[in-house]
RNA sequence: GGUCGCGUAGCUCAGCUGGAUAGAGCAUCUGCCUUCUAAGCAGACGGUCGAAGGUUCGAAUCCUUCCGCGAUCACCA
């Protein structure tokens, strides 16, 4: 029973005995600093129940709670706000129950039900970018918070790794490659294939300049450049099996997975299940063509199939084209179905995917409802605004990206090179320091990213580099690490139970609050899906921390029972720090 | 043009489902390291919450209109 409840219960009690009116609700809002108190009662909404003078109810209620519930001393009125101030005992006993208590925030007991979350998904033509951290960060974060809070959770991405941007590099490897492999020329896999989709490019547009010279209509060249001819001849040849296009497909995938994987291990990301685009952009049809009976689509004269969404305020979208090919929208809603036929204890989904494409899930989550799938009620788009740069948006092809793996190297030699000007470090080895900046450059990254809301876009500037300052990943890590440091130096942290007679600091007081918000933090994220509201949580508890670390001595208290129960809370609000991090994939450092 | 999203301090962002005097960080300026890590703490400066109406005891928050920015509206993926 939460102390709110317990309040709420009072209150409506309260209001009975004094007023002879039942209260249907009670509003609670934490007390404002400026104010004694630890919760208040906002009166104003009873007055539509009981009449008269909101500071004489106040103060009438405030009577009865000081009188009738111990874990009220006292009380105050201020316009229509009760403030109640809650006994110290309280708090104490909080710590008390939840000090031992392991991965405290996380709901154990898992769900039956299973929700799979997609992230990533990138083309295998071209290396990971800014915006496939962004991506690859908020998926991961979505699905580690959903697990937090009970479900039970498969975390799968798509891969694109056909279609003709494949072919391009391809094609270009062969014109131009003369064998080149990763293993030859040190490249990284994703790279060196990325290489040669902007040696098609530029070898395409060449082609374009030349035809257009020689008096082709440009739109007409775009169509007929030679090179570009024959990657869709190339595309042909893979639909239909071709020995040499599949494998050298084959080989030219295996050195982008590569990459991906190690671009994925350092950003600290993972799967546990994989779709292979190849595999099922079959996928659909005839899930397309038993809905047509169904008369959940219908057909035109030239033989395409559609949906009409004019009801539900959309339009009408194809789903199958007239030659009885797939698009996009029949590969989605067939890949949706097989993932529930492979895992059958899915019930929902999220799929992570900018917000240029929030109309197509539109669509696709109204077509499955359509269709009929129970599980269709429980889709969700995690959106997410594009990464832009001062230049502009990011274009592959034209070579203006932040490449992600140069943007973790430049992250960890930032951390570096303020970690040396700093110089604490002495005792560490160059293996251990060099682990270190590593995780204080990644926290940097990853909560600067997550720390925002998903939906708003982010303006990326590379030349002023990302702070390490103030509402930031290494302000907490630091935290952290000189929690451990007292935590080193203390002995017998656990040596006995806060003793619950002990008088609480204000800072202790304020502490113990923010610890107690963590679980519903936890669950308000995962309703959310909203990574930022762990890292604010987290900046908040921080901040509090320190102010008291500031303020308050731990080691040097004199006597035993305090210094025992600061030394302990130390280590809570350490472990609150790591499980809260945990959820946004960063790590927390022993020392920095 | 239709639809969706965003607009809060010079900059980057919080602000839950309406509540008290709108909060942080960066930047600028002041203090605080002989005491547990100064990547810190304490403080100053900085706001007509895009604009105008409306709803109500009360609006940054809800509704309407308008303005600005972005996305989207393909037999592309």
């Amino acid at each position: 029973m939460s102390l709110q409840n317990d309040l709420t219960q009072k209150v409506i009690e309260a209001v009975k005995q004094l007023y002879q009116v039942e209260l249907p609700a009670v509003e609670f809002q934490p007390t404002r600093k400026d104010f004694e108190g630890d919760i208040t009662v906002v009166v104003f909404p009873m007055l539509r129940h009981v009449k008269g003078n909101p500071v004489q109810i106040g103060t009438k209620i405030g009577e009865y709670l000081v009188e009738h519930v111990d874990e009220v001393s006292k009380c105050n009125v201020v316009q229509g706000f009760l403030n109640i101030v809650i006994e110290d005992g309280y708090y104490l006993n909080f710590f008390n129950n939840i000090f031992d208590q392991e991965d405290f925030g996380y709901v154990k007991t898992q769900s039956d039900d299973a929700v799979m979350v997609e992230y990533s998904s990138p083309n295998t033509n071209k290396p990971l970018h800014l915006g496939h951290i962004r991506n690859n960060l908020l998926g991961y974060s979505v699905a580690e918070i959903l697990k937090a809070s009970g479900k039970k959770v498969y975390k799968t991405q798509i891969i694109n790794d056909r279609g003709i941007h494949i072919c391009k590099s391809m094609l270009a490897w062969q014109k131009f490659g003369e064998g080149e492999t990763p293993e030859s020329s040190g490249l990284k896999g994703d790279h060196l294939v990325g290489k040669y989709y902007v040696a098609f490019d530029k070898a395409y547009k060449e082609q374009i300049a030349e035809l257009v010279d020689a008096g082709t209509p440009k739109e007409k060249a775009e169509k007929e450049a030679s090179i570009l001819l024959e990657a869709q001849e190339m595309l042909r040849k893979w639909e239909a099996g071709d020995d040499e296009v599949v494998s050298l497909w084959k080989k030219m995938n295996g050195w982008v997975y590569d990459g991906f994987d190690t671009t994925y291990k350092n950003l600290g990301v993972d799967f546990d299940t994989l779709y292979y685009e190849s595999d099922t952009y079959l996928l659909g049809r005839d899930v397309v063509k038993d809905g047509l009976e169904r008369g959940v689509f219908f057909k035109k004269e030239d033989g395409s199939v559609w949906i009409d969404l004019t009801e539900d305020g959309l339009d009408e979208k194809i789903v199958l084209r007239s030659d009885g090919t797939a698009v996009y929208m029949t590969q989605d809603i067939g890949t949706a179905i097989q993932r529930v036929t492979d895992h059958p204890d899915i019930n929902g989904m999220v799929y992570t995917v900018g917000n240029e494409q929030d109309y197509h899930f539109k669509v696709l989550f109204l077509i499955l409802k359509k269709l009929g799938y129970s599980w269709a009620e429980q889709l969700y788009h995690l959106s997410y605004g594009m990464v832009d740069l001062p230049s502009g948006k990011m274009k592959s092809r034209e070579g203006t990206v932040v490449d992600a793996d140069d943007l973790i190297k430049n992250m960890e030699d930032t951390a570096e090179s303020i970690s040396q000007e700093l110089g604490k470090l002495d005792g560490y080895s160059e293996e251990e320091k060099k682990q270190l900046y590593r995780t204080i450059g990644l926290g940097a990254l990853k909560y600067y990213i997550l720390k925002v809301d998903p939906k708003k876009r982010i303006l990326f500037n590379p030349e002023e580099s990302v702070d390490f300052q103030g509402n930031t990943g290494p302000f907490i890590q630091y935290t952290y690490a000189r929690i451990q440091s007292i935590l080193r130096k203390a002995d017998n942290v656990r040596s006995s139970a806060v003793e619950t007679s002990l008088d609480l600091h204000e800072k202790e007081k304020e502490l113990l609050k923010q610890i107690q918000l963590f679980p519903e933090t936890v669950q308000l994220a995962a309703e959310n899906f909203s990574p930022a509201l762990i890292a604010n949580y987290t900046y908040d508890l921080v901040k509090e921390f320190n102010s008291f670390y500031q303020q308050v001595s731990i080691l040097g208290e004199t006597d035993g029972h305090k210094k025992n129960f600061r030394v302990q809370l130390s280590q809570k609000v350490g472990e609150v720090i790591q499980s809260a991090f945990r959820l946004l994939g960063i790590d927390v450092p022993e020392r920095m």
